[in-house]
DNA sequence: ATGTCTTTGTGAACGCGTGCACAAAGATGG
DNA sequence: CCATCTTTGTGCACGCGTTCACAAAGACAT
């Protein structure tokens, strides 16, 4: 590994884990925030502790682009920013549009995050005649007749999706026909796209539901030893020692 | 099944994998649009393929619920909302707050995903004096000063937070010292909170960078052909024109 | 130059999640 | 009651991701 000098890239290139790519903005963020107070290096302990993650971790995942970083002192973090930036394609510029805008689609558009680092909205699209030519944050909503000239026009490569759920697919459906290949749905839906295209789902009520569960389960646990009743909180015996018998049973 | 009798849970209660707790919400979707359509049962494949996943996957999730379900036939679609349902702690009202009334917020209390599942949202809270009192969705939002009151008035253990980044942290700190140990954080932000107590993050802007990531490297890959071999398979080389030297090195 | 001390980069072991493939269960028809 | 056919439930193997633990690399002081 990297015996010697030539810090080539070795491994790299190909083969990033999946795992590896969606910490990648984390620790970005982390090294962006030192950089801001120029900090010139950071160890991977510190940096780890920034992010939130194991440092050994960081660490693997750093190895995977390369052997950046010095023994004994740390990684660079101006360094650092430029490579994470140019593996995560962020030094080009990414023009996204957003088809749907209600209370959420206009919150995007809003939000600062977006231009902050190499994406651009580059049209605000809604199905809805009356918003037409609306201003959201600056920019004039276009009447989504046109959403596939705005597609061509501006080189859209990504889209997001902040419809309704029964609008959903066909508007997948016309952004990947015109040339979209990357999606970030809000919509609580499944969507199908073909191969090549990437989508990847924020869903708000599925997240509330994980943490019900587990809300539950804590709930469960303190009030496991008794059985019978009490619970201070009606908790609904969520099935306590058991002695769960289906409530409801099937036909 | 209905056999009814020995259908003993078994695996039960404890030891749900936590990719299975994940996938459970998406189920319950499909099954809840099955059950508006009267569908009486419904076999794992037809069911896998409404929720996007393997069909041998779903059998295996469901099968650390229980053995609901009936050879030959499928699953019987009412009971499984129900024992889904009961599983993820939805039988119950979970009344929830959100903090940061700005943009996103303000959507997140308009989202009509929060009321159809159990989840209730208590009060919408903010830190600017000039929103106290104004109405958003329906409710009024309240000053931060009364975080920790209303927090114990309304038994609320789930938080959503909507702060900007700056101040995540400590509307966390009060959150949990308040008795909240769920939170829901949409603040760009590493939070750090003592153990019991779940944090999910929702991130746009990670999203998207890991969006770019893949989209740069389709890019790359159609532009990687161009060189040596025509490969059929071109996976190697995948970023673009490669040519990348290290242009800016370290101290 | 040499030794010491810090921190990286990674081999190796482990655990979780996924998907295949099939035996068992039970419905259905004769 | 038996045969057949459908679909579940799961044993098993594999691959990915995480974590430990340590040798090697290099900075820094003497």
């Amino acid at each position: 590994m990297a015996t010697g000098r030539t810090h080539r890239p070795a491994t790299r290139s190909r083969g990033i884990p999946e795992a590896t790519v969606a910490r990648l903005p984390l620790y970005l963020r982390a090294l962006t925030a030192l950089s801001e107070r120029s900090v010139p290096t950071v160890s991977s302990e510190e940096l780890a502790a920034a992010a939130g993650v194991n440092s050994a971790k960081l660490r693997k995942d750093f190895s995977y682009l390369g052997s950046y970083g010095t023994r004994g002192v740390g990684y660079d973090v101006e360094y650092l920013v430029y490579q994470i930036s140019r593996e995560l394609g962020l030094t080009q510029d990414w023009p996204v549009v957003i088809v749907g805008i209600g209370n959420l689609g206009a919150a995007l558009a809003n939000y600062g995050g977006f231009a902050s680092r190499g994406f651009r909205v580059a049209a605000l699209i809604d199905a809805d005649p009356a918003m037409a030519g609306r201003q959201v944050a600056g920019i004039a909503v276009q009447h989504s007749d046109e959403l596939e000239k705005i597609i061509s026009d501006n080189g859209v490569s990504i889209g997001v999706i902040t419809t309704p759920p029964g609008v959903a697919q066909q508007v997948c459906d016309r952004l990947v026909a015109a040339g979209v290949t990357s999606i970030l749905n809000f919509a609580p839906t499944v969507l199908s796209v073909p191969d090549g295209v990437d989508v990847r789902k924020v869903d708000l009520s599925i997240e509330l539901q994980i943490l019900a569960f587990h809300e539950q389960r804590k709930a469960g646990e303190e009030t496991a030893g008794e059985d019978a009743v009490a619970a201070s909180v009606p908790k609904e015996t969520p099935k306590g020692p058991d002695g769960d018998v289906p409530v409801v049973m099937p036909a």
